[in-house]
RNA sequence: GCCCAGAUAGCUCAGUCGGUAGAGCAGAGGACUGAAAAUCCUCGUGUCGCUGGUUCGAUUCCGGCUCUGGGCA
């Protein structure tokens, strides 16, 4: 029997949060964050981090789990939080998995290993100074004679990833080719997939106002106090939405209302990215919360059709 | 009322010595197996304000008109 889970996936600002909490109240389920940022501790108004008092008494999952200058990866998450859903299952609790990390969730649905690839800092360094002297092309052709057929799914200006399959084959022998041809579904978990959406002028808007109610809750001063407390802005937790922008702004490269510019920019664009990759779910099923005149309105749909998906009506 | 400048992509503008046009910004689509809020790829047809004229041909030159700035009254 596989274990039932309740996925709410979609762009950033467009309402998972709360729908999730109203979802988790009416099924008895618990919410199993999967979001890469808000796992962090102390980086709170910038990752949209729902209060205890959003919470509303809702236990949340996979949230402030580590801190911002501590290594994490999606492997670390599968690992976590497929132990968390064993457990709330066992507990006759429904997971629910609300977030916008793509590769999370795929990390959840999918049967995806990690465990014989590991990683390998300073061979990612090397490779990382070698792309910068030599050109991407001379790093993309050093996969090239490892697994052409990969190298050539792979563009060679993303070096990011050309550097992580090298990285694989050194560690492992095998190649990431080996296990990301097909990803088949998991056969331990059977997902109902809600993915949220709206019409874009309405979640562009949501995004822009989202930003600005930031900057009012002290976005600066929050990205401020973590410098301060002895983080680096080199840190990948620093890379994220909010945090990079404003630390643009606090070296003095560019004023305040710059930083906000981008800032909305740069999550439209992220907004964007993920539509493009949860369209990827072929079983994923659509609610456009602009066709919705309240939050309850939505919620009993996505019940009604999470129990039909299950046959429990 | 007169004089000057402008009117070209959603926005700011460039340009065509006459052969129907291109940058930045904004935007759209896509990729994705250990940094994923990261990283990377692709995409620019628009009545060149309207209307006459000259011309084989006008967005480009000339006239008129409309609108928007600025100046003079």
């Amino acid at each position: 029997m596989k274990k039932k889970l309740l996925i709410i996936v979609g762009p950033t600002a467009v309402g998972k949060t709360d729908t999730g909490i109203i979802l988790a109240d009416r099924l008895d389920g618990e919410i199993i964050s999967a979001d890469s940022m808000q796992i962090y501790k102390h980086m709170n108004i910038g990752t949209a981090k729902p209060s205890l008092e959003e919470r509303q008494g809702i236990m949340h999952h996979m949230i402030d789990i580590i801190d911002p200058d501590e290594d994490f990866s999606v492997a670390e998450f599968q690992r976590l939080a497929r132990d968390v859903i064993d457990d709330l299952v066992l507990n006759q609790k429904l997971p629910i998995i609300v977030g916008g990390t793509g590769l999370y969730v795929s990390s959840l649905i999918y049967d995806m290993d990690f465990t014989k690839s590991i990683s390998n800092r300073q061979l990612r360094k090397e490779l990382q100074d070698e792309a910068e002297s030599m050109g991407n092309e001379y790093v993309h052709n050093k996969l090239k004679k490892i697994d052409p057929d990969l190298a050539s799914r792979i563009h060679p200006n993303n070096v990011r990833r050309v550097i992580r399959a090298i990285e694989v084959y050194y560690e492992t022998g095998d190649t990431i080719g080996d296990f990301s041809k097909d990803i088949v579904p998991s056969d331990e978990y059977e997902p109902f997939l809600a993915g949220l959406t709206r019409n874009r002028k309405e979640l562009y808007d949501r995004i822009n106002k989202r930003v600005d109610i930031m900057i009012e809750q002290g976005l600066i001063e929050e990205v401020r106090n973590l410098l301060n407390s002895g983080y680096s802005e080199d840190l990948v937790s620093f890379k994220g939405l909010g945090y990079k922008e404003i630390v643009g702004y606090l070296k003095g490269e560019y004023d305040p209302d710059e930083a906000v510019r981008i800032l909305k920019r740069n999550t439209r664009r992220y907004a964007k990215r993920q539509l493009t990759w949860f369209r990827r779910y072929s079983n994923i099923n659509w609610y456009n919360v602009s066709d919705y005149q309240t939050d309850e309105n939505l919620v009993e749909h996505i019940i009604k059709d999470f129990k039909g998906y299950f046959n429990l009506l």
